[in-house]
Formats: C-alpha cells, structure tokens, sequence
DNA sequence: TTGTATGCGTTATCAC
DNA sequence: GTGATAACGCATACAA
C-alpha cells in the first residue's frame, strides 16, 4: 500500500490563497482569525483529511505532552484500577501516556527510565520494582527539573514527591482487629521488607501487637514473594506450628485467598481456627468463602490523584516540590474471614 | 525549572570539529563510519548527556514506530494478559504503544480511533466495545493503508485480519462436558448477542445440545451486561425456575464465581445439584469452591500473536491482509465446578 | 486580521 | 569516510 501524500497547512494555504501562518493559527482556535476565514479553512481541512502532525509541532513547541508511567507489574487489581485512574486524568488533559512495566526487576525498571528520558516525557509517575535499591536511575530527570512523582512502592525517606496510603496504619488496624476478635498468636505474611510497604505494614502490626501486650515473635513472620507456590508453601508452615496461630494478617489479598484454601484443605476452619486479613481489597475478598476481611487500598483513587499532580505541576498550577507526601485514606474492610466473636 | 538547552548533534558536531551528518551517522550505527570516530563521538553524546530527539527523527523518517492499541476494558485477566503480551513484542520490536480504551462504549472507541489516527500510529490492534455496531470509524485507517487488526471482539464476517479462538467450539464443548456428566436441562449465562464470541458460544451450546438431542429452550438463556449485580439477579432466576436447571454453562469466569455463590447461599449444591461451567481460565477459577470448570482463553498468546503478526505486516515480512483470520487453541479445562460423576 | 521569515533536530542525497 | 545542503510540518516573533 503506498502511502498517499499527507496534506499540510501549507496545501490549505496554497487551496485557499492564505498564508500557512493563517492555517495554522485558524486550527488552534488562535482568537485573531476572522471567523469566515477560519470556517473556509476548517472546513477544507475536514474536506481534505487534513491530520496535524504531532511531531512538527512538538518539535517546534519543545514539549511532548507526554508523561511516562513505570509500573513494576501490571497484574494486580490495584495496579490496574491505579492506572485506569492515571488514564483518565491524563486524557482528560489531553497528555499521551507511554506505559513502561519493569515485571519486578530494578534492570528492567532502569532501562524504562532511561527510555523515558529519550523519549522526552513532561514528566514520570513510578511505582518501584521489587529489588530496586536506589533510585540513581532517576537522576537524568532531576537534573533536567523533569517532574517525578512516585506512588504505592516508594522509598520513603527519599527526596521527591509521592502519594501513599498509611501502610502502618493498615497494618495496625488489620492486627488490632484480630486481637479483638481474640487472636492470642497472629501470624504475618509479607513480602521483602526493603519495599516501605511491606515493612511499613509490619511495624504497625508490631506496634499493635505491643499496645495491646501481645508478644511478638519473630518466628511468626513470613517473607515470600506472593506467588501462589509461595503462599502454598507459608500456609502449610504455619499449619505445622506449635502452638499454631488463630490469626494472620497476609500483606496480599491473592496470598490470603490461596491460604484460606490451603488451611482448609487441611481441615482447619477459617475464621474458627485461624481468622484471616488481608490488604487490598481485590474482587476476589468476595468470591473466597469466607470472604475475605482486607484493608481497602483505592487505586483509581491514588491513580488520579498522583496523575492530577504531576499534571498541576507541569501546567505550573501547582508545584509538587512544595508537597512532598500525600497520604491517601485507606481503612479496615471486615467480612466474614476474621469475624470469630460475631459467628452466627 | 528553567530549561536547560539540550544537547544536540550540532553541539557535538562543533566541539569534534566534525559534520552533524557524519555524528548522525555514527550515533545510528551506519557501516560507513571511521571506528575512532565513532567512539570519540559516542563518547562524548555520553558525557555531555545527549538524547536523541524523537520528534525531528520521526519528522524526518515519516514514521511514528508507534502501535495503537484500543480496548474495550481493561480489568479482566484475559485482557491484561493479551496487553503484556502485545507490549513484550512490541517493546522487542522497539514500538511504542499508545493505549486507549472504550469503556464499552462504541463513542469512545470512535474518538480514540480518532485520535489515534491524528496521533499518525504505524498501526492499530482493536478489541472492539460492547456496543459498536460497525467498523466505519476504522475506516480512515484503511483509507491510508494504515493496518488494523482485531482480536477478541471482533466482526468475523467484515474484512480485515482478526486472531480469535474459535469461540463456537467451546460454547460446544463446555456443554457437551456438562451433557457428559449427566445435565439435562441446561442453561447459558451469557452477554450481548451482537458480539462475536457470545453468539458463537451460543450457537456452539445449541448445537451440542441438538447433536446430543437435548430439547433446546429459549428460556434457558439469559442475556446479561455480567456485572455483579446482573450474575445475582441470573442466578437468583435459575433457583426460582421449575424444573429446575441442573447444569449452566456461564460465558465469564467472574460472572460464574458469583453465580456459584448465590446458589450456595441459597442452599443448591454445586455440583451436585447444578454444575457450573464458565469462560476464560481467569485466576478466580482456582480460588472458588469448588474450583471452577473453564475454557482456557490464552491472553499472552493471544497478545503476542496480534502484535507479532501486525509488527511483520508492518515491516514488510508478511502481509496481514493475506492471512485474514488466526485461530489460537482453546481448551476445556476440567475442574470441581462441574463433576457430578466422579463426585468423591 | 493576515503575511513573512525563521528555526526546531534529524536524516537522506549527493558530492568529494 | 566525511561534509554540505535540503527537507520534514509546524508555530511564532515580527512586520504590515
């Protein structure tokens, strides 16, 4: 198929006697147009198939309207319901979103970066893989003032701007809830603590577990990588301990969903035996019976509020320098797989 | 943050005492380049922090090596699947991706294919909307011989390249399946007609049911939008109806997770009393109980295969519009939902 | 309200 | 193996 002649402003022009500064002013709604001379020439344009061509003009305008998404999976709910939200802010604002997923790996998650960089975007939402350490990788766009907000997985401690939830308070209410409802011994599942998530939730499953005298041992926490192998695998551990847990806060709605099943595989009853909370609020807490007590983590929320930022920031409404840390609300949702007291 | 200038061939050219096209040309890899050359100039793009700038390349080259993407939804396994499939090969490809999707709706679907068309994409991969009743809205898109290629959602019987499965013979043999394990009366949980994959599930249960000799009743099958609160209200149908159905056979994972568990609160057996079978081999499957009986709907190779086959049209190693229809296997899969038989 | 002139950064063509 | 030059399509400063 060859490719036909693409029409420009200047075959407008040349149609309709004009000059292509006219043209062009008259497709940006430029106010100084005359307003007939602006129909003929939206008109033609409609008539000829006229396209703009973004790369002319971004190329004589120095910016892209683009902003660069680093995601390190795209699998999980939050994820997905994050990212629908960072869509629609985005598109409403007419930025283009160039979608980068680093499948948890800090080499992948660096090699996005620096595409990005190439790639000219106005600005970068990120959320960090599972082994990133630093975050050197980023720099480039420190030093060009190119605008980076990060969210869900952040380093905390680090300079730059990022939208969270309170893990730790996540953390504390979905362990204080177990122990009201009689947990003597609650087990944790968690992922690797170099992620402030994780470990942000166990210091509050900690401090909840100290408030309310219970004593923490260090055998009853469970770091694995939240595959269902591995989720298998903590279940069946814990069925083996002596004495063996009433309770456990899993960091991870999925995990929690495939230990509920493997405990009572084994014969032993959810909540009776052992109550269970997870975290996320995933479709799936209301297909598990029971289902699935969790701490609600709203990710379209998150996703325009951190793309509604960025945006502000790059049309100088705002300046995310200002505000380092936005804390988004999040609370304990409770069903049926944590409820011993209530159990009809 | 002022701007700093950016770095460009020239300022490389000028320091090197050499041309910009010869540095063009070395930054490219071009065969016909002094090796010392190359590497004073590729070192020195290094340290000054050059970034190649897309927009005047493309500008100059008259392509965009962009691939626009539309999609009906975006949170469904099958779909996120299918999108990392597609953006593993077209990253591999070095393609960009623009990503748009319809919310079901055929109006945004129209304006994304618009702007997708403005936005001058090599080519466009489309799922098409719950409602869309045509493809006019692609046309400008054949008008410049720019390819498009559907999946899923698809019109089987209008032009252009498509990958599906073919959704006739698992409508076929997940009924067969449930004939197979003693069900009678039978009925089908399903979505809009006018789409593709749900009339071809249909026409595949009706004709198992006639090569069977099953009586077909039209009462038995019930149209929904698959929302949650539609799999309850079908659900809560099928209790009330007399005689009552004792296998169903649901075109949506989710949907049948929520339909199992409505007719267990109700006190019906499954599968016992009725056997469930539903669509997609989403991760819900195997966190129901009893497991979920299923079609496997292979997302990442379906993702792959689509972008894989529009990339080569693309660069000239085949040619879509010979192949018009690629049909992917798809299996049943057997689970608990739907064994009456071999009950334990 | 419209036109003129120029430059954005690259790559392709042709010349040497 | 390298250089000079033109062209890609648009937006804007300045002039009229």
């Amino acid at each position: 198929m060859s490719r036909e002649k693409e029409i420009t402003i200047y075959d407008i022009a040349r149609q309709l006697d004009l000059s292509a500064a006219t043209v062009s002013r008259a497709l940006k709604d430029h106010p100084a147009i005359n307003k007939i001379t602006k129909k003929r020439i939206t008109d033609l344009a409609e008539k000829l198939g006229y396209r703009s061509n973004n790369f002319a003009s971004n190329l004589r305008k120095q910016n892209t309207n683009t902003i660069g998404v680093i995601l390190h999976e795209l699998r999980s709910q939050f994820m997905i319901s994050a990212l629908a939200g960072i869509e629609k802010i985005a598109t409403e604002a007419n930025y283009d979103l160039i979608i980068a997923h680093s499948s948890e790996s800090w080499k992948k998650e660096a090699a996005n970066a620096l595409n990005l960089f190439h790639k000219r975007v106005d600005g970068v939402i990120a959320s960090l893989a599972f082994d990133t350490e630093n975050l050197s990788h980023f720099a480039p766009f420190e030093r060009k003032g190119i605008p980076v907000i990060y969210f869900d997985r952040v380093f905390e401690e680090a300079e730059g701007a990022k939208v969270i939830i309170n893990n730790q308070k996540g953390g504390y209410d979905a362990t204080t809830h177990l122990i009201e409802q009689g947990c003597k011994r609650i087990a944790h599942i968690t992922a690797s603590l170099n992620r402030n998530v994780y470990a942000e939730r166990l210091k509050g499953y900690q401090l909840a577990l100290a408030e309310k005298g219970v004593k923490y041992n260090e055998k009853m926490i469970y770091i694995i990588d939240l595959t269902e192998e591995a989720s298998i695998r903590a279940a069946k551990e814990i069925i083996k301990m002596r004495p063996r847990p009433d309770g456990i806060f899993i960091t991870n709605d999925f995990c929690a969903a495939v230990c509920i099943q493997t405990l009572q595989e084994a014969g032993i009853r959810v909540p009776e035996d052992i109550a269970v909370v997870g975290f996320n609020n995933d479709v799936i807490c209301k297909i598990i019976e029971p289902k699935l007590t969790t701490i609600n983590y709203p990710g379209l929320e998150i996703g325009e509020i951190v793309a509604r930022n960025l945006i502000n920031h790059l049309q100088g409404k705002s300046n995310i320098r200002l505000t380092n840390t936005i804390i988004i609300k999040s609370e304990l949702i409770i069903r049926g797989s944590s409820l011993k007291k209530t159990k009809k």
